[in-house]
DNA sequence: ATTAAATATATTGTCGACAATATTAAATAA
DNA sequence: TTATTTAATATTGTCGACAATATATTTAAT
């Protein structure tokens, strides 16, 4: 046990780097880093207290992950996503979730499929008794979409949709201080959902999951209108 | 026009890391860097003629784009496909390119569904004289493939299936050198899908589209079975 | 002769310095 | 004063050298 613990540390961390990647990997994702941005090699490097060379290194990680934007001799900022781009993500994440959802009912175990239940009561509770506290349920919504996700035994799709998708909506939120406002009834179609799974209806659970997200979308979709 | 021209090949090749990223990335997706193989920075850099900086700042773009890994203090590999993983993706093809499929029925123009026709009779007409030429088959089956998705007009959608999943499928291909026997009937699905697009029935098409590489997949699974 | 330890070699990771380019500030002209 | 050109500054891109780590080879021990 120790001993994985420790592995994981020095695999996590071990060149300046990799730590440097994470780290601001970390800061874009949380906004510390703000969209639009410049990033300053000479200053990280000060901060950090490093050359440039491991910076230089991290930033073409970060280039190829799509998370900073380069111009040659000019430099490198932190992506902007654009309300235009994140409606088409959310078409993306509709059809990638909904097959996700579909996988989820023919691979999820009873354990999980239990783990899943639980989350949507402990969630139930939170909004009976914090009510209209919208960090609470934003966060519950996440952890519902992580599992189910986490359900579809898809690694490639877990890996898409859990370290990308949801990373770049989250910037998305942040950039522009929205909080997506939540369907009133998502918590009755969070149960469709879970039944549907529960009953090993993968086609089902599919559908019920797209129109989930897309009500969602025509949500920002509206705000997009009004915008223009 | 010249203008334009000239423009791309400096912003295309502007620093010897971006011209690096790009052959680098080339040889990969072509098999000329085998699957699995070792990046050596000596040999590269010495092949290439530049020192080890922007080299190494090539490959950690590709670790970004997740077509090399990393291992500290060992050196970079050249990413190696499972059987395992290519199914997966072809899941993701599967709810992506039906997604894609469905968005072209609504926003293809006139002038795309006419060329999308276009490409399916040229086609037809190769089948009738080459027969059996699995390359014109392989290759007319993707420019088709292509068509769809960049009729879908999502440009995230694109850049996904097109500048990614098509690369590691065809990566796949190479390293197993196995081409994917095709379905026979593939020439009237194609043409059932074209119809739906051009009647603009979004559902049809993307469930057609959905069976058709579903049908690929099942494929892929029986051979999976037959190895293991 | 085979395994283990120690050494030697090669490769990776990081640094500081310099060259090339872009940005900013100053100087000149209108 | 404003616009344009020129000079100064700062940032990016690349290089060669060195330190840290891993791999290969040799030596020693059983």
């Amino acid at each position: 046990m120790q001993n994985t613990f420790s592995e994981q540390n020095l695999e996590m961390h071990r060149t300046i780097s990799d730590s440097l990647f994470c780290k601001l990997q970390t800061a874009i994702i949380k906004g510390e880093l703000k969209a639009g941005s410049k990033i300053s090699e000479p200053e990280l490097a000060r901060k950090f207290g490093v050359s440039r060379a491991p910076l230089r290194e991290a930033i073409s990680r970060l280039e190829g992950q799509k998370l900073v934007e380069r111009r040659a001799h000019v430099g490198a900022r932190v992506v902007s996503l654009s309300l235009k781009e994140l409606v088409e993500i959310s078409y993306m994440r509709e059809a990638l979730e909904g097959m996700a959802c579909r996988l989820a009912a023919a691979n999820m175990t009873e354990e999980e499929v239990f783990k899943l239940k639980y989350l949507l009561s402990v969630h139930e509770k939170n909004e009976d008794l914090k009510e209209g506290h919208a960090y609470y349920q934003k966060e519950g919504d996440l952890d519902f979409h992580y599992c189910i996700v986490q359900g579809s035994h898809n690694q490639k799709l877990i890996q898409l949709l859990c370290n990308e998708l949801y990373y770049l909506m989250r910037m998305y939120r942040y950039q522009f201080s929205v909080d997506t406002p939540r369907p009133k009834n998502a918590f009755d179609e969070h149960h469709a959902i879970v039944a549907a799974i529960e009953q090993r209806d993968g086609a089902l659970s599919e559908q019920l999951m797209r129109k989930h997200i897309s009500a969602a979308r025509i949500n920002i979709e509206q705000q997009f209108n009004d915008k223009c």
